[in-house]
DNA sequence: ATTAAAAATAAACCTATGTTAACTTTTATA
DNA sequence: TATAAAAGTTAACATAGGTTTATTTTTAAT
């Protein structure tokens, strides 16, 4: 992790990495689109960003000009309840699409910050609708974008009322891990094994599952015990997939682009 | 309610109403259509289809090659746990679109069900698909819709971890209120009232909140005793609206249509 | 109008998870 | 390398809401 920076969002002027040789633009908002017309698309694409861990990218309540396409990095979006509790909505990782989610009054209802270091492709939400009137690919693919965050809500709503902490906490592991083992962005150094890079606390785990950091820190030794996983150093290894995937009642297919167009 | 019968969906050959003169229209899918072009999108929509109330029109796991726009009625949208426990996922009314969320394998992860005698305006998914090819307008509406539907899914994520089971019950209560009281689609007999039609059974909110039926019922008599709310008949009444915001941290922005785009 | 099924109500008891309050280990920074 | 802050760990105790079982009321169907 790079020095701390005060800097909300530092704004890298060159160089730009390029949509058409974009390690993992078939993960995100230009999946789909011809190659020939990338460079007319990345016109609209209005800055990259640097960010450094820690900071934020927006805060709840403020009103959104941009949103943008994760190229680096963990990020978490949350909302903090009147008595001061973090709700983490989701965790977004490369390919992801932040900060597009608005109230009736165009203000978001959840925080971004940066979990690591990590680079942000900006784009104003006017010239997204600009892209959408003209080019039907970027209406699809945002159209499966947020489909798939759908989901991935619902999954994780289902488990809040359905599951007991030990069955959320595995699968929210399992999500994580399916979500970044062997993926382009997922370092070399991982690719092939059981183990992912986690920068997760055990607060952060027990505020997206709606469970304290005590009780998470229980079941996280379970796990340990029963050797299904391992978690230290910012690094999870799977021992047992098979057992973590029984307890979380994990299913793949819950959890990858839907086939919705 | 008519008399059950067993079709699972009937076709209604006659008459179907006309999108240009659809009392909800700028609810749905065709909002945002100028009204020149109406004639032209209706010759996309199949059919329209009755259905009894109890009824389903799609279940958990099967390929749905349409999808509906609700024209009347409550629906409700649901999951089956392994151990036969049912998860609400939303209540579905006039306006909402239904069916449009799959997994990666187009097959739909829940199932919805009439809980009251209803009507539906089909579309096929792959009409729907050329549609965004050639109208940027319905990718809009689409948008929107989705967005709006993955911001109540938040707020009820949300509740579920946040809220004890009396604030989330609240917020239920309220949400459908707000979604109903004094829309097109509501009956004369309670436009500016404080009433609703209200089919829910307590086990249906307990569904839809996490909280078995038991002490759902523990919590509407504790509402009831302090005259906050009236609920019996298939009727709700809201005796004192301020009390049940406070109780259920109530947001009316957080229900309505995201200005997203 | 009668009957059967579904929904609502109630009480007693139980448990998963929250709360509080230490203490220890790891990580970041001076 | 020393120091402070953050993260992780543990134990004792508290409670919201679950479970079980039964009874009553309402609704639907004959």
């Amino acid at each position: 992790m790079q020095k701390q920076q005060n800097r909300i969002l530092a704004i890298k002027n060159q160089p730009h990495t390029s949509c058409s040789t974009c390690s993992i633009r078939n993960l995100a908002l230009f999946r789909g689109i011809p190659k020939s017309q990338l460079e007319w698309t990345q016109h609209y694409r209005k800055n990259q960003y640097t960010i450094n861990s820690g900071n934020t990218v927006f805060h709840q309540g403020e009103s959104t000009h941009h949103v943008y396409t994760i190229f680096q990095g963990w990020f978490v979006l949350y909302q903090l309840t009147s008595t001061g509790k973090r709700q983490i909505i989701r965790f977004a990782l490369p390919g992801d699409f932040i900060g597009f989610q608005v109230d009736n009054q165009g203000k978001t209802n959840h925080t971004a910050k940066a979990l690591t270091d990590g680079i942000l492709c900006g784009f104003s939400r006017k010239k997204l609708t600009d892209m959408i009137e003209v080019e039907p690919n970027i209406s699809k693919s945002l159209i499966v974008i947020i489909s798939r965050d759908i989901n991935l809500c619902q999954q994780h709503f289902f488990g809040m009322t359905q599951k007991t902490a030990i069955e959320s906490i595995s699968f929210l592991l399992l999500e994580l891990y399916h979500r970044i083992q062997d993926k382009p962005f997922c370092d070399n150094k991982f690719k092939g094994s059981n183990s992912i890079p986690f920068p997760l606390t055990q607060e952060d785990i027990g505020d997206a599952t709606g469970v304290t950091k005590i009780h998470t820190n229980r079941i996280l030794r379970k796990l340990r015990d029963q050797k299904i996983i391992k978690c230290y150093k910012k690094q999870l290894t799977i021992l047992d997939e098979e057992a973590l995937t029984e307890i979380a009642q994990f299913d793949i297919k819950m959890i990858k682009n839907p086939k919705v167009l």
